[in-house]
DNA sequence: GTAACGTACAACCAAATGGTTGTACAAAAT
DNA sequence: ATTTTGTACAACCATTTGGTTGTACGTTAC
């Protein structure tokens, strides 16, 4: 995983929208109409939304007839949620060898 | 947490120097120019940079004489994460329920 | 007291973002 | 065959972003 794909994704997630749009896919697939139908905004922005988390991989489109059924993709958003994990065990191995100086005396 | 409190964390996330400044600052506190010192760009792009971070409250300042240190803030990442997990919640409930109606026939 | 250091902030710029409307086209319904 | 539906995409616009340089100011060192 490049940076650039973890900043899409962080950058993808970064909106109360998309967000939502997450939220819903991954509770149940829809159209990407259907998901239009839930904003106060036009189709296209919709659309733009739903291209935003389609590039960051956190979402996949699937072509069924002539709707387009948009479906959460959990390992994406696993790697993500790893990736703090991450930031968190470096603070806590810090953390460790604090503990290491302060009893060392 | 408000939706815009999230944005900004996300936000804040999506930008390859500013996720590096966070893992620096957990694994030791640094004043900022120690932290410009690691980048090739301008002191004042760094100074935003941990500016953004600040605004997200994933580090806090802390002025020691003339300089400036910047600690990680542990919580705020914490509240990331979680929000991620939800994610995976929500996808797993609802694999469940596909399991129920998968077994209920 | 003066010089150097660490920081903050304003002004500026190019590029990206998040929205709009309009057009186009394939699939489904009539 | 025609209309409606679902989608994609371009063009446009205002705002934000991520960088720059320059200025200012308090703190430390000489």
């Amino acid at each position: 995983m490049s940076d650039s794909d973890v900043d899409s994704i962080f950058h993808a997630l970064a909106d109360t929208t998309r967000r939502d749009i997450v939220t819903r896919v991954m509770a149940r697939e829809q159209s990407v109409s259907d998901l239009a139908g839930a904003y106060a905004m036009s189709f296209a922005a919709v659309q733009k939304h739903v291209a935003v988390l389609e590039r960051a991989m956190l979402i996949t489109k699937d072509r069924r007839g002539r709707e387009q059924i948009v479906h959460g993709d959990l390992n994406t958003l696993r790697k993500a949620a790893r990736l703090l994990e991450a930031y968190e065990e470096i603070w806590r191995t810090r953390a460790d060898r604090m503990d290491d100086i302060l009893t060392e005396d």
